[in-house]
DNA sequence: TTGTACGCGTTATCAA
DNA sequence: TTGATAACGCGTACAA
């Protein structure tokens, strides 16, 4: 029943205007070089008003050769660590006049390479991967080469790389807890095959070695399957020298344990202090939770602009780009009594 | 420096393979009807693994008249209401071989319509609005026939819509506050413009009505303009008969004004229950907040398989998809003291 | 079963 | 300053 018309195309403008193909792909381009009588440019401008012409950009990107779009694989859109990348990434994509395909890949590697191989079908300017969990994708992109721009700390591929200072912040936290004289400092954490999980015990050790605080392993809880922060704390308060204060891998984390000890009469910051990483929901827990910031918005913000630039420039160094995270110091942290 | 080798096309298959360029296709494309010997095939099939060719969608979108591709219009991507809803699209789109398009409008008219105008250029199969900021997308859409799907109670546009039944939802939270006892019974919200700010109002004040208990405005706090809780606390609490629970208008907003009460030394719930709304945050206080949950997920879901459902079938009637919300009881409220 | 030729809507290269 | 005409890479009706 719906009346199928179709789009107008640039020669039914022609058509209209009493010009050519042509003509009408220079006005609307303003094509630099070209001049345009002003009673030609009227007629044409005309014409497309009254047709409500509106160019096809899957035309104009074949005979381009580029289509002005970038596609990001994001972990999972719906844990908070990635949104606020996402509209960093919108928003330097949307100024540079590119549009953002969104590709959710939940860590699975395959699901992964599919969507490489489906963008690489598409013919997306560039990519930018949140956390690759799959070096085939990065050999993919450097084979057929596709910009790939990683949010994560640079290991062996060589692409451009922005990512957040992970050791520094977990370092700074960690000193902070020592300083207000914690020397039993619990570190939970998730399975150390993701390389921030490594980075983050890096700065622990590190800040406990520099403050000749001898590392104690049992003080170290690391979860390779499921977390669970019940057993942790079980554990860590049977200890003989339990611990005063605790370095979670994350908010969602640490507001876990805060549930969980809160239920047990322990009072923080009082009993005990706790630090998060992210500051993704750190200041919606009561006490407000002392956290170490990543700079997310930046960090989306800073990959589309050297994913972007690279596409102007090909022949660039490759950029590794080292953005810092900040210590939030809140309300769920006190020196030990 | 860098070998500028351009993609293999289905040519240079055809061409390895001794063949032609349609067999090429018939053969990657299983196109029915067309039966090619299996040595044919296999040759092909070769000389695509050899060539590692990847079609190019581009052209195949311009031959097909379709992208298979949608975009999602969200106010806000970082809102922690709308990332599940993506994923929702996403899953739904990824499963049907579509592409997601991701337009952060920030709730800003001009740039939904910039977006709409772009979308149309890009010639995407359909568009999932979160919430219409601008009836003009609505009738550009319509008038371009580009199918639009909107995830916002239906007003007057003729479009496909999901919603999550806010009225409803509402309703039931005033109601078990009303069967706990409470009678003074307060809500805080933000500026009506939006309609499911008026829903939820609606839904208080038929709770009320319902239970025979008179509403009194006082009880009822909008901002217009920047929410303050502060200030509502201040003045609900300076009447001579304050509220007994309050019902907020999000879970954000329920954090913030528990953060207030609590730092005032009133205990949740046993001096005052609070009631959130959205479920995006709300087992993440402690104590947990008692809200109304919206199941955004299953809306986003919704959202493209009647999108995807039209664009199979354009002439299918128009739909108006309710969505339920449900009540979930935690620790923030309790019976009337 | 396979090949030829045209259409899809632009941009770009030459002539005029 | 403008107009033909050839890419761009693929799908597909039609012919062989």
């Amino acid at each position: 029943m719906t009346k199928k018309k179709k789009a107008p195309t640039s020669w039914d403008v022609a058509r209209l205007a009493g010009v050519s193909r042509s003509t009408v792909s220079f006005v609307l381009n303003n094509t630099p070089g070209i001049k345009i009588s002003e009673e030609t440019r009227r007629r044409v401008l005309e014409a497309v008003k009254i047709l409500d012409y509106k160019p096809n950009a899957i035309a104009r990107s074949l005979a381009k050769q580029k289509t002005e779009a970038i596609a990001f694989f994001v972990l999972d859109i719906a844990n908070p660590v990635f949104p606020n990348m996402a509209r960093g990434i919108e928003d330097v994509a949307r100024h540079n006049g590119y549009t953002l395909l969104l590709c959710n890949t939940d860590g699975k590697s395959l699901r992964e390479l599919r969507y490489m191989n489906l963008m690489l079908e598409r013919r997306v300017d560039g990519v930018i991967v949140g956390a690759l969990s799959n070096e085939e994708v990065s050999r993919l992109a450097r084979k057929k080469n596709m910009p790939l721009v990683i949010l994560e700390h640079p290991r062996l591929h060589e692409h451009d790389v922005v990512y957040a200072d992970n050791i520094q912040g977990s370092y700074e936290a960690v000193k902070y807890l020592i300083e207000l004289g914690h020397t039993r400092i619990a570190h939970i954490t998730i399975n150390p095959e993701s390389i921030i999980v490594r980075e983050r015990i890096e700065g622990y050790k590190k800040a406990l070695e520099d403050a000749k605080i001898p590392f104690d392993e049992n003080l170290l809880k690391i979860f390779y399957d499921q977390v669970n922060e019940e057993t942790a704390i079980n554990e860590l308060f049977s200890l003989p020298n339990p611990p005063t204060a605790i370095f979670a891998f994350s908010d969602f984390m640490a507001i876990q344990i805060m549930k969980i000890l809160i239920k047990r009469g322990i009072r923080i910051p009082q009993d005990i202090s706790i630090v998060g990483f992210d500051d993704t929901l750190a200041n919606l827990t009561i006490p407000e939770l002392t956290t170490v910031s990543q700079p997310f918005y930046e960090m989306g913000v800073k990959a589309a602009e050297v994913l972007i630039e690279r596409l102007k420039n090909p022949d660039l160094p490759i950029q590794h780009i080292k953005l810092p995270t900040k210590l939030v110091i809140r309300d769920s942290t006190a020196p030990r009594k």
